[in-house]
Formats: C-alpha cells, structure tokens, sequence
DNA sequence: TCTGGGGTCCTAGGACCC
DNA sequence: TCTGGGGTCCTAGGACCC
C-alpha cells in the first residue's frame, strides 16, 4: 500500500487555522523569487500548482492567502502520520515528508470488505490527526504508487495486474514515475504518448528506447509489466549528503555578498551534520548562473569533518578558484560521502586483539574468504563454466 | 519579476594501481 | 611493432523526486 498526504503544506496551515478551510491558499516563498510548495485544492481551482512562482499565483489571484513553509511544524504533523500508519503495520517505510509504503498482507490477509477496510483507514487519519490521503493497493511499490495517485483527494485505488490495461496503459507518459520533463519529450518523439504505448514498444526492447533512458529503461520495462520491487525499507533514514542553498533576491557577483553566504551556509552544514553525527569526506560548491545552469566543484580529503571552519574554508576556496566575477543567482554548499564517525570506532573496536587472538586460523581465514573474497569468487567460477562450456 | 530547497542516482572521463 | 584488462576513487554534469 501505498499512502500519500493530499496538499499536505496546505491542509497543516488549515489544521492550526481553521478559519483558512474551504479557501485558497498556498504554502511556499514570500520573498521576489519564491516558489509555490504547495496549493490548496481551492487555489488549484486557479490553475495555480507546485513550483509555480509565487507572485504569477498572486497575479493569478491577488486574494490568494500566502503562508511561509514551516519545516518544523510539518514534520511533527508527518511524524503523528506515520505514527498513526505503523497503528496498522509495522512493516512501513517513509519515502518522504508525505508518503510511505507500508505492508499490509497480515493486517489485510483476512480482510474482506477491502475498499471498507481502506476507508476506515482514510476515516481514521482524518478523524485522529485531521489529514488527507489517497491510497494505492497493488503487488508492487511502483504500482502503488501509481495508484495512489490516480483519485485524489481521498482516493482509494486498488491495482491487479490484470487491471493494468485499463488503468494504467492509457495515462500519458508524463505521469509515469520517473518519466520527468527531459526524458518525456524524448520518448514522445519516439512515439510513445502513453504508457501503454511504452509498454508495447518495449517488448520488442526497442534500442531507441535504451538510448533515451539508459539502464532506467530496464526498470520501467518491468514496473509496467507488473514486476518490480514489493519490498519495504525500514533502515532508518542514513542521509550520504547534507546541504544547504539559497537564491539571492537579486543575481550578484559581489565578492562580499557571496562571501558572506557562503560562510553562513557552511555553519549551516557544519551544525547540520553535527546534529546528525555525521561527517564528510568532501566539500561541495554549487552556483547557479543567471542563465540558471548550474556547476558544481568539490573537493574530497582524507579525514571526514563537520566543522565549520574546514566546510567554510574548503568551499570559499572552491569559490576563489572557479567562480570570482561571475554572476550568479544562487550559491549552494554541501557535504558529501558523509559517515558517521562514531559506528566506525565501534566497527574498528569490534576488531581488537583478544578477540583476534581467541579464533583459530581456520574460522579466521573462512571470515576472510567471506567477506572479501565473494565477488572474486563468484567470477572464477563464472570462468570456469564458460571455460567448460567451451 | 521566470523558475526554491532538500535530496538520490546515473553516466562518463581521467588518474592511478596491479 | 603504440601499447590489455580489471579495478577504485575523484570530479563534473544531469535527470528526477517531493
């Protein structure tokens, strides 16, 4: 199953102002280059969407009420959400602010009034916490998804495969996941205007196709056919990179001013992955030109750090080197190849003499042979076949 | 008045090692 | 006689998602 929180930004602000219900309002950036997060159902009524600048939503509609984004609050809104789903399954993973998969074959397995069982479900998050969701059912986490996205708000998609022709084969490939604004286009002069078109085209592995979507192809391929992942990923959330950025009100290539952001950024980053308890083993610069293209510089070392005089001198060196005299629209600082340094002293203690000493040569060998010898392995033996095939 | 901010994953070339 | 094949790490750029 797959859950998803209907204009979730939107439907919070209503929840701690209730004299906002039933208007439209949007969530996102006040200042001259903000961009809508997200829109009320009302202001979608206005043709007003995500990512849509903020002033051409006023313009739009000049009463149009306008909240600033407030992380915090929405992600103690989130975590009552997943919260309330883990009341059914354990068996859930977060896959953003708003979303998650969650197994339901045991809670489920008795189940016979299906759609019933699922409108409780609905019932009970907006009764409990007061939030939206559309729900997708299906035997694989993309389908789910998918479904999940085909009624909203307060959905309820069940997806078979043998439904599949008719639900799924006549949307437009623009509403494949994974199909974004590059790869589309591509596909559509392929020919492809659905996915049931990709789907027939794929069966015959059409190198056209490969050739627009590299090694993704494969895996779309198979989503659309019904196989795909069905697994869940409780792994607690292990970010691999940290970072901030921000857009200047007015493009700038003044020493000073970017200097400044930069070092306000790199504390960010530093305090960032100190609360996380992470490190990094490289440094990140990114500008974004005035003709919004982005470049990036980094710069990887041999000792991971979170502290801010090594972010900040890293990335204003990166800056020095690369991009003085520039004109840039936003400048952004990352950490990269992040660890946590306290797992590797316990991993490396782990080793220590005693326990070193105490195995016999054999058992230490085979642990050897396990742990690095496998991929090797595997490949000898995979020469050896052929050599005998020959 | 064009276009935020936080991420992940993939591709491709080059340096370097054996 | 201008030169293989396998691997890792670093860097830059892009596509995509929420």
């Amino acid at each position: 199953m797959h859950v998803d929180l209907n204009a979730f930004f939107a439907t919070a602000e209503v929840l701690r102002n209730p004299s906002l219900a039933g208007k439209p309002l949007i969530v996102g950036g006040l200042g001259r280059r903000g961009v809508v997060s997200t829109a009320s159902y009302e202001a979608r009524a206005y043709g007003i969407h995500s990512a849509m600048p903020t002033y051409q939503a006023i313009q739009l509609l000049p009463s149009i009420i306008v909240k600033p984004c407030d992380f915090p609050y929405y992600e103690m809104l989130s975590r009552s959400f997943f919260a309330y789903v883990r009341s059914y399954s354990p068996l859930v993973e977060e896959a953003s602010i708003d979303e998650c998969y969650v197994d339901m074959s045991r809670p489920m397995a008795d189940v016979e009034d299906v759609e019933g069982f699922l409108k409780a479900f609905q019932n009970g998050l907006l009764k409990q916490i007061g939030l939206k969701c559309s729900i997708g059912v299906a035997p694989t986490k993309f389908l789910a998804k998918m479904g999940s996205d085909m009624k909203k708000p307060l959905g309820i998609t069940i997806l078979r495969r043998r439904d599949l022709a008719a639900k799924l084969y006549p949307l437009p490939i623009e509403s494949c996941f994974g199909i974004g604004r590059k790869t589309a286009p591509r596909l559509r002069n392929l020919g492809i205007a659905t996915i049931g078109d990709f789907q027939r085209r794929a069966r015959a592995d059409d190198p056209a196709l490969l050739s627009a979507m590299g090694k993704f192809y494969y895996a779309v391929k198979d989503w659309v056919n019904g196989r795909g992942d069905d697994s869940i990923d409780l792994l607690p959330f292990d970010p691999k990179s940290l970072g901030h950025s921000e857009t200047f009100e007015r493009d700038t290539s003044d020493y000073e001013e970017i200097r400044g952001k930069i070092a306000q950024l790199s504390r960010e980053v530093a305090m960032g992955a100190q609360e996380e308890g992470r490190a990094g083993k490289t440094v990140q610069l990114v500008v974004k030109d005035t003709n919004f293209k982005s470049h990036d510089k980094s710069i990887s070392f041999r000792d991971p750090t979170n502290k801010e005089s090594d972010v900040f001198e890293r990335a204003i060196g990166l800056y020095e080197k690369n991009f003085v005299g520039l004109e840039i629209r936003l400048v952004g600082v990352t950490l990269q190849n992040l660890i946590k340094p306290s797992e590797e002293t316990v991993q490396m203690s782990l080793w220590n003499y005693r326990e070193y000493e105490e195995m016999d040569q054999t058992k230490l060998l085979m642990n050897e042979l396990n742990r690095r010898m496998e991929k090797p392995m595997l490949k000898l033996a995979s020469e050896v076949k052929k050599h005998d095939d020959r």
